[in-house]
DNA sequence: CTGAGAGTAATTTTT
DNA sequence: TTACTCTCAG
């Protein structure tokens, strides 16, 4: 890349730093470069350190690093996510504040003791965390604790780390930014930031609007802005027509982002399986090569039934379209409690009718545990309660009352008949949960765990678990340690040819296209009831999941949905 | 206490 | 369309 003289400005600088910039402006290569410029005159012992929300995010940094760093100096370069660097410093330094080592309690383990607990959670994890227990939630806030209260960690951790840089700065949160403002005392700190990306304020408690204008006041940084540059989608106009949507000020449309209508009886996501092979097709003849796209939607729910609609083959106005093979990015928390429910049928046959019975209904209680949100508490916390009345009928003899518990009895006395192959077998003991509304949705959820690709590690799993004759005794506790490596210390997947999350998760990543999609009764990519900060905030996730694009970008859209865009001048827009 | 039926609303959360 | 919450009969 040839430097510019913003970037030489930035290389020149010296103290804390703020570098603004739009999508694909070069934050991360100018932070890079920068880093490398320290990284020369770094003492023995001393890191820099490059932070991040997301393991997706810090894969993608570090896949960069290779080609601005020299080799020799890349080991002293951490690129981390704010989590891992927070659990270290928690796990180590802790004990100074409750006395006693750190426990960490996992996503799944959090929700179910949220759905035992009565009153106000957020208070419980901080209680919690004082007893030396912590969430997730509750290592930022804890690491700000310690490096504020104790001048001798704050000096340690700045002796390390002269450098900070702080990735998408706008959407810290109060306790992060907490832990950036105590080592600034001593170390350079620097952020990078859009604010046209902060989408996490509002409904993420500490995340907030000011919080570029606090790190101006309380760190008085340098300002840069690479506002212009774009090397991302360069020429194409897709960052234009992103400005626009997020301005709702008039634009044309480039050829590079089209729309496609649907209305009855097309359903959204049989057009948008059309739309993705078109869009590949289209993409493979321009680039040459096998293109990368990803699917984005406005809710989680609505891109997991895209998944399930491009899973299979259909046909849509005579024309077949083959299944697409793709990675669907999901909350693997849920999934993984239906994933103990199955588990717990595949120790059927090593255990009595008594253990069987009450084990499987005990998993079916956590699924809803862990199913509890603040949105869904009435649904699960009668779920659980009817749950745990049948395992207490059974116990005492009696038939439970709730259907889920007679039919989970019928089945455990049916038996099953497991054949040592961990693939059919796992649908084999699927297919025992139906007939009842708590049944169908495991059943379902279960079936995300296919989509997350977890399998592979499961079958390996379970291989091992295989008594040789009829059963997968501890399968249930398998899947969980399988499940929970993988969402703590796995990598993120290779990217693959076709990838789906809503669009919230899309920042940071990138795709050779886009595809857009809007459902009917889902939540809308804009609607004119909204409040306006509301159509505001919604309109910069728009522009992130637009300006995701290399190359093309294809909106699938209600007939009747109105325009992201007012049309330019008078001419009808097409 | 469970589950059927009616009425209503449909987001986003890094680890 | 689906799924959540509330109400009420059995």
């Amino acid at each position: 890349m040839r430097l510019d003289d913003t970037r030489k400005q930035i290389l020149a600088a010296s103290g804390h730093l703020l570098i603004q910039g739009g999508p694909g402006s070069g934050k991360t290569t100018i932070a890079l470069l920068k880093a490398a410029q320290t990284l020369e005159t770094l003492a023995a012992e001393q890191h820099v350190v490059f932070l991040s929300f997301s393991r997706a995010a810090v894969r993608q940094i570090s896949d960069r690093v290779g080609e601005h760093l020299p080799l020799a100096i890349r080991p002293l370069l951490e690129v981390r996510t704010f989590h891992a660097f927070f659990l270290d410093l928690v796990r180590a330094h802790s004990p100074l504040l409750t006395g006693t080592s750190a426990e960490f309690l996992a996503p799944d383990a959090e929700r179910q003791r949220q759905a035992d607990h009565d009153g106000d959670w957020d208070s419980e994890t901080i209680a919690l965390a004082n007893r030396g227990i912590f969430v997730f939630d509750q290592l930022a806030a804890t690491a700000a604790t310690l490096l504020e209260r104790s001048s001798a960690l704050r000096a340690l951790y700045s002796d390390r780390y002269p450098l900070v840089i702080v990735d998408e700065f706008q959407d810290t949160n109060v306790d992060q930014w907490r832990v950036v403002q105590a080592l600034a005392d001593k170390s350079t700190v620097i952020c990078l930031a859009d604010p046209d990306q902060r989408i996490y304020e509002g409904f993420v408690k500490g995340v907030d609007e000011e919080r570029l204008h606090h790190a101006v006041t309380a760190l008085q940084p340098t300002p840069f802005d690479l506002a212009g540059g774009n090397h991302r989608s360069p020429g194409n106009g897709i960052l234009d027509y992103a400005n626009a949507v997020l301005r709702n000020s008039p634009a044309e449309q480039p050829s590079s982002v089209q729309y496609v209508r649907y209305s009855y009886p097309y359903t959204p996501e049989a057009v948008t399986h059309h739309v993705v092979l078109r869009l590949q097709a289209m993409l493979a003849e321009q680039l040459g090569r096998e293109p990368t796209i990803v699917v984005l939607g406005p809710s989680s729910a609505f891109v997991a039934s895209i998944s399930e609609a491009i899973s299979a083959e259909q046909s849509i106005n005579g024309t077949q379209l083959p299944a697409v093979d793709h990675e669907l990015v999901w909350d693997p928390v849920l999934a993984a409690a239906a994933g103990y429910v199955v588990a717990s049928i595949l120790e059927w046959p090593t255990l009595s009718r008594d253990e069987a019975v009450t084990f499987t209904l005990h998993r079916i209680a956590d699924f809803y545990r862990v199913k509890f949100t603040d949105k869904q508490a009435e649904t699960a916390r009668s779920a659980i309660k009817t749950t745990n009345n049948a395992i207490k009928a059974f116990g005492l003899g009696k038939t439970p009352l709730s259907k889920t518990g007679k039919l989970v009895i019928e089945e455990a006395d049916k038996g099953i008949q497991l054949t040592g192959n961990p693939v059919t077998d796992w649908q084999l003991a699927r297919a025992r949960l139906r007939g009842s509304k708590e049944l169908r949705e495991i059943f379902d959820k279960a079936r995300m765990l296919r989509l997350l690709h977890a399998t592979d590690a499961l079958a390996w799993g379970l291989t091992d678990a295989w008594d040789g004759q009829a059963s997968y005794p501890g399968a249930a506790e398998i899947v969980r340690r399988v499940l929970a490596e993988e969402l703590i210390d796995g990598r993120p997947a290779e990217p693959r040819a076709v990838t789906l999350m809503n669009m919230h998760k899309s920042k940071g990543k990138e795709f050779d296209g886009v595809v857009i999609a809007e459902g009917l009764y889902t939540p809308k990519l804009v609607d004119p009831d909204w409040s306006d900060k509301r159509i505001v905030q919604q309109r910069r996730v728009i522009r992130v999941a637009i300006t995701r694009a290399r190359h093309r970008v294809f909106f699938v859209r209600p007939k009747n949905a109105i325009p992201l865009v007012p049309p330019k001048g008078n001419r009808p827009q097409g």
